[in-house]
DNA sequence: CGGCAATGTAAGCGAGTGCTTACAACTTGT
DNA sequence: ACAAGTTGTAAGCACTCGCTTACATTGCCG
């Protein structure tokens, strides 16, 4: 895991302290939202010099963009969209997960309105993911309900990252992902109910 | 409006720029969350001066606290539990509140982990809040489902703060209170469907 | 009135923020 | 091997934040 391949381990990597830059961020802004994550927090968690953030990826708000671009698609093409809504549970769920890998969405809630171009990717991402959901009732608001069940997931996130003793932390995720999709087939009606993975 | 009864409106009032300062705080909260709602800010709508800001509350902390226990207080004795779902809907649908009024845990939400003090709070209002909710279910996970309908209250409410142009905003708020209750009678059977008021 | 607490004001302190700059250390192509 | 470009480092600048302090003004009560 420590070296590949081609370049024999370089002391000095350019891609590997972007990585690792981009992997610290992911995250902070996970935990802490984007106000709350500062870049020397970033940096040292990178094991990084704070300058090189900014040599990078130019700006705080640049390098949030990237993050939230990125692993957001990723969620949004990891299951085809009748299963879309309980993978994302599983991954909100998942105990292993509380801060590391599983809610972009949620990281991009946590980080209220700050500047246009965020905005605008947040936009973006809410219609490709409502869109994908959209696609599962044929009802006539579709885009409402899929608004609806996209803001359930986000809540969901969230509740449980700032209420970490809720009773959904110890609650059977199981048991949970059940009660939220067979509630979501009211809205639509097409969602797959099984156990994913 | 102005001045009501007993004391004849005195120029320098005390109890006056108190409230005022509440109301500024109230509102900023609000919009902004904890993090980018800043005591200037918070002085300036009042306007008063913002060292009367620490000399009233101590610190910008305990303001928040008071405003928070304020609103949810407030909001959860607004109706009866059956028809508290439908409470919620409504003040956060509303769109004349888009700021002002109606969603006081959205903004505890909304202001991540700050400090202790405040988490207590938050956990103790999520108490109240689910605790009133998981008496209209026999189910035996009754916290775990009021928890999961807090989260999408919470969700919707955060959604339509942070992503204005959200079908959520030009949707009839009638439909979409009523997909919620419905797909909420699931977890909770005993929620009163009807519209309230 | 005159004294005093209550109320309001102006200025600034210390800490933390995002970001920049000037420079050292390394790697590489020739 | 050596210059050139790349990568890493240390320091600090300009700004904003929550909060404090020292001082002016007002109202009240004997």
């Amino acid at each position: 895991m420590t070296e590949g391949r081609e370049p024999p381990a370089r002391r000095r990597d350019a891609a590997a302290t972007r990585a690792a830059l981009l992997a610290a961020a992911t995250e902070l802004f996970n935990e802490r939202g984007f106000d709350r994550a500062t870049v020397r927090d970033i940096a040292e968690r990178a094991g990084v010099n704070q300058a090189l953030l900014f040599r990078y990826f130019g700006t705080k708000d640049e390098l949030f963009a990237l993050v939230i671009a990125n692993r957001s698609r990723e969620l949004i093409n990891s299951a085809p969209p009748e299963r879309l809504v309980g993978r994302t549970l599983d991954l909100l769920l998942d105990p292993d997960s509380p801060k590391r890998s599983a809610n972009p969405l949620v990281a991009l809630l946590r980080s209220s309105s700050h500047d246009e171009a965020a905005a605008a990717i947040r936009a973006e991402l809410g219609d490709e993911y409502t869109g994908a959901l959209a696609a599962l009732t044929g009802a006539e608001d579709a885009d409402v309900r899929a608004v609806l069940v996209l803001a359930w997931l986000l809540g969901i996130g969230l509740l449980r990252s700032v209420l970490p003793t809720e009773p959904l932390a110890s609650a059977d995720p199981q048991a949970v992902r059940d009660h939220v999709l067979r509630a979501v087939r009211t809205l639509l009606e097409r969602v797959d109910i099984r156990p994913g993975e």
